[in-house]
RNA sequence: GGGCGGUUAGCUCAGCUGGUUAGAGCGCCUGCCUUACAAGCAGGAAGUCGGGGGUUCGAGUCCCUCACUGCCCA
């Protein structure tokens, strides 16, 4: 590759190209290891990606996910750990499904009409089609993952995980199949777990409703039972009224029955503490068929359950008259006959939580029905024992009050969903005994009675079922030795892994779970916490449990976590901190930044706001501020190569065995010199140290401020006074200069690689012409943490930055044009002289003065500048404005008459200077004596002024 | 109703286990096309750290309380 770069930095030129390039040339492939040490003796780096669903879009929230991940794996990558970042896609029942749906509803067909394998078939046919669209977004943005190990969550090997599971949990009476109320939605006619329900306020109504008592010959009496409900058609199924035992307004209503209205059938009134006098009439009418606080408490009472509504949520056979009648118009109805029958007390505005369909935003209704659950409690005590004995991290901490406050309390997980798109569960129905055969292999006959009429149960699972083995599963989970037990059916019984290409070999998957897992690190939203990871670290804790060791021995909980930590991160909102929804229309597509700013900028900006815990408020000024640093870095670069090439006109060559290390200086190199190196180490260990806390936003400010505001504004500077090419110059000064600034540049170059891989790369290349050390800058190894930092160079450079800045504010005040250079006189002593006088030419570029007078007094009439090192002030012609000078004196000396009292308060506070440590109290004993000194400085300067305005 | 956060410059955010005079980016003001970069350079203004109380030699940082605000669960 040529050294000219064009003029302008133009990320989609180069972006595309690389982010090709690295998925062709197979860079991140991680192959399955022979042994379990990374190539320094470190373990392995191993991340999933949450596989996001096949119908996805690329949305900031998985651009900021793949941000962090890619920082990361890249650093990690780089600093010698065996690198595997794991993707895939998650089949995603419902929304694949609904997404077919609409297709076929558009061609004039429905899923029914085709019939379940059509159907399927179908859906296949479009995951191939447009299934592998996100994942070719996440290719663009120049995710390091390993392509070739690429996972769904349909496929072969991960069914036989999932079917695996499922039967294990059923032996260890784990799955129970039973009739309870779930959350029904009636668009997408199936079960939701709990999670899957969103709650929205939604102002309605309460009914009153009066409903008749009855004497025991079953006729009205002129008394009244008033219930108050949110949704009166339930009423048809009601089959109690329940009030608080203790309720005195009811006491002698006990034992009492009543006649439900339309409905004329006798229900009993209920005693039961759980009912809230406050609430409504302090009665309520029981519903087991339609809410689970009455489910249960038709079960204290052994109340029976009445199902009023079919699917669909239409009334059915047992409504009556009101049978065939959407939810919503039978409410309507039955409030108007109530009414008419002035059995209707009162209506009252209500402002109630209502549950809505996750994925389809319909209300949903609950709904009495025959699940499968597992009972979770085993498996959450393991999950809440490997959390609370730190086998997992969190980060940031909070969350692991989050996870565990949930696990604490959680409930069974019904796994099953009424849909076509999934893992079918492995149940058959005997049509002879009806009794249930779970397999491992498609039985033929009912293992209880043996007769052949049995048919397959018609529900799929959860998918989090299945992306909740994950951790296990892609590292060949269950087809491991000593997994599945002897003689048992395996699972190559069920689908070869032929399919799964250079996969199959199962020895090569015990290797690839002996090394990889536990994972090392899972970074989501936390959106998913219950969803996902908290049934990952619930199902891997089982599972993996079974797992040998390496060595054989058994796995201990430490080694059966699915990671051993998380890392949470935030949402990604727009620039005024709302949640981006389609509605609001204020979504930011990740795909449309990229192309206006570049994939960098974009990761950039990610990077420096991801302050863990901290919403991202996304602002489009910030990134256009990272593209300005990517076109710094740009003509940084331009301006070294030009450098290269003119010193290779004259013969002066970078020899390139410097690079690709960490540069170091020599102790008779220029300041300028040391110090960038200097500067170097230090920003490397800072931003190791970030990334190992997860301070992506420290770790890109650090390397921000190095890269713009130590190389580029004072080393290039400076160094520019040392590219002398001239038949004068001294060669091997020239030399060194420049292999100093060539081997910081790539070292820099490296340390910001994860953040900007692409504008990285392409310089990368560049340094090397066109032969680089290795296929991508990606494979280098990243600057260390433990460099050695001359901290002298630090002090003295800062020395001399300080009065070049005191010159150029100077200059700037007295109104001095930007072209003329000026004497400039300088107080100050022995040490601090000695170190101008050495650097007089740095000096002179940087602050533009033509000569530099040492002097014991400043002269007269010159406005100066005072620091606790030096007095500075430039000779001009134009003479003091006193006025401003007077002013600027004053205010100084009011701050530094603060700053004194604030400290000899505290130096005379006996406790301080008792208690405060050491190098506190020297310090500010320090601080004291400099402000004095600046103190006595400013005064002396004011009292110098004359005292008329005599500005000429 | 229960739980968990947040409140620092005009805006968006840092500020680690309490420690010397609270930082960054953007924005704003002023002057410069100084041949790497105007997507730039140089200089500058700007905060009683939400209110109140407490602990401490010392509080943006710890505790209590109030206000506002966000999220999760019911």
């Amino acid at each position: 590759m040529p050294h000219d770069l064009p003029k302008a930095y133009d990320p989609t030129a180069i972006e595309d190209h690389w982010a090709a390039y690295w998925v062709r040339d197979n860079l991140f492939a991680q192959p399955t290891p022979s042994e379990t040490e990374g190539p320094d003796g470190q373990s392995p780096f191993t991340i999933l990606l949450p596989p996001p669903n096949v119908t996805g879009r690329l949305h900031m929230g998985h651009m900021l996910n793949q941000t962090e991940m890619d920082i990361l794996t890249r650093w990690r990558r780089m600093s010698g750990r065996r690198a595997l970042w794991l993707p895939g896609t998650d089949h995603a029942g419902i929304a694949t499904q609904m997404m077919v749906e609409r297709k076929l509803a558009e061609e004039g067909t429905s899923r029914q009409q085709l019939g379940r394998e059509a159907f399927i078939a179908r859906v296949w046919e479009w995951r191939r089609e447009y299934g592998g669209a996100i994942l070719d977004q996440m290719k663009r943005l120049g995710a390091s993952v390993d392509w070739n190990r690429e996972y769904f969550t349909m496929d072969e090997r991960l069914s036989v995980a999932v079917r695996e599971a499922f039967v294990k949990l059923h032996e260890q009476g784990l799955i129970y199949r039973g009739a309870y109320i779930v959350n029904w939605c009636p668009r997408c006619q199936t079960a939701i777990s709990d999670l899957e329900v969103v709650y929205d306020e939604h102002k309605g109504h309460l009914w009153e409703i009066r409903y008749p008592v009855i004497d025991d010959a079953g006729n009205d009496t002129d008394e009244f039972l008033t219930v108050a409900t949110t949704r009166p058609e339930t009423m048809l199924g009601d089959v109690a009224v329940a009030i608080h035992p203790e309720d005195e307004r009811y006491t002698h209503l006990h034992g009492k029955k009543l006649r439900l209205p339309l409905v004329n059938r006798t229900i009993p009134i209920i005693l039961d503490e759980w009912v809230s006098r406050d609430f409504g009439t302090g009665a309520v009418k029981v519903t087991p068929a339609h809410d689970p606080n009455d489910f249960a408490l038709g079960q204290r009472h052994d109340l029976p359950s009445i199902s009023v509504m079919d699917e669909t949520a239409h009334i059915n056979a047992e409504g009556g008259v009101y049978a065939g009648l959407d939810r919503y118009v039978a409410r309507k109805k039955i409030v108007q006959d109530l009414e008419e029958q002035k059995l209707l007390a009162g209506v009252k505005d209500h402002t109630n939580n209502v549950g809505h369909c996750d994925r389809c935003k319909t209300v949903v209704e609950p709904r009495l029905s025959l699940q499968w659950f597992v009972k979770i409690q085993p498996l959450a005590d393991r999950a809440i024992q490997a959390v609370k004995e730190k086998h997992i991290k969190f980060t940031p901490e909070m969350y692991e009050k989050t996870y565990l406050n949930w696990m604490e309390n959680i409930h069974d997980w019904c796994i099953s969903r009424q849909l076509w798109w999934g893992h079918r569960i492995p149940a058959w129905h005997c049509s002879a005994c009806r009794k249930i055969t779970v397999a491992r292999v498609d039985p033929t006959t009912c293992a209880h009675c043996g007769s052949a009429s049995i048919t397959q149960e018609t529900d799929v699972l959860d998918t989090w079922f299945s992306s909740g083995l994950l951790p296990v599963s892609v590292f060949g989970w269950p087809d491991l030795p000593g997994v599945l037990k002897t003689g048992a059916p395996g699972p190559s019984h069920l689908g070869t892994w032929e399919s799964a290409g250079d996969r199959a070999d199962a020895a090569l998957s015990r290797a690839d779970f002996d090394a990889f897992y536990p994972t090392s690190l899972l970074v989501t939203g936390f959106d998913i916490l219950f969803f996902w990871v908290a049934r990952m670290i619930m199902l891997g804790c089982w599972f993996a449990a079974d797992v040998p060791m390496p060595d054989g021995r058994p796995r201990a909980l430490a080694d059966s976590v699915p990671f051993r930590e998380v890392y949470i991160h935030a949402l990604v909102r727009d620039a005024n901190r709302e949640k981006m929804s389609k509605t609001k229309g204020n979504v930011i597509d990740p795909i449309e930044i990229v192309k206006q700013y570049g994939t960098d900028a974009v990761r950039f900006t990610l990077a420096s706001m991801a302050s863990p815990g901290t919403d991202i408020a996304f602002n489009v000024a910030r990134t256009e501020g990272y593209r300005a640093f990517a076109n710094k870095i740009w003509n940084a670069a331009r301006f070294i190569f030009m450098n290269v090439d003119r010193a290779a006109e004259v013969g002066i060559k970078v020899d390139s065995s410097a690079l690709g290390s960490m540069p170091s200086a020599a102790p008779d190199d220029p300041l300028e010199a040391r110090w960038i190196v200097a500067e170097l180490h230090a920003t490397a260990a800072k931003v190791n140290r970030s990334l190992e806390d997860y301070r992506y936003d420290d770790a890109a400010n650090t390397i921000y401020q190095f890269f713009w505001g130590s190389f580029c504004d004072w080393y290039l500077e400076i160094v520019k006074l040392r590219l002398d090419f001239s038949e004068t110059a001294d060669k091997s000064k020239t030399h060194a200069a420049l292999t100093t600034l060539v081997s910081v540049f790539e070292a820099a170059l490296r340390l910001l690689s994860p953040f900007m891989p692409f504008i990285t790369e392409e310089i990368w290349h560049a340094v090397y012409d066109g032969r680089p050390p290795e296929k991508s800058i990606a494979l280098m190894t990243y600057p260390p943490a433990q460099g050695v930092i001359e901290v002298r160079a630090q002090i003295e450079m800062e020395s001399l930055q300080s009065l070049i800045t005191e010159i150029r504010a100077l200059r700037k005040e007295i109104g001095c044009d930007e072209k003329t250079a000026t004497p400039v006189e300088v107080r100050g002593g022995g040490d601090f002289r000695r170190l101008s006088e050495g650097n007089r030419d740095i000096i002179a570029r940087l602050a533009r003065a033509s000569e530099l007078r040492f002097v014991e007094q400043i002269s007269a009439g010159l406005s100066m500048r005072h620091t606790p090192a030096f007095d500075v002030a430039v000779v001009y012609e134009a003479t003091i404005d006193v006025p401003a000078e007077r002013d600027r004196l004053t205010k100084d000396i009011a701050r530094y008459e603060k700053g004194l009292t604030a400290a000899a308060r505290q130096l005379g506070n006996e406790g301080f200077v008792a208690k405060a440590p050491a190098h506190i109290v020297e310090g500010l004993k320090k601080q004291e004596a400099e402000t004095r000194l600046l103190l006595e400085k400013a005064q002396a300067a004011l009292s110098a002024l004359p005292q008329t305005n005599s500005k000429g």
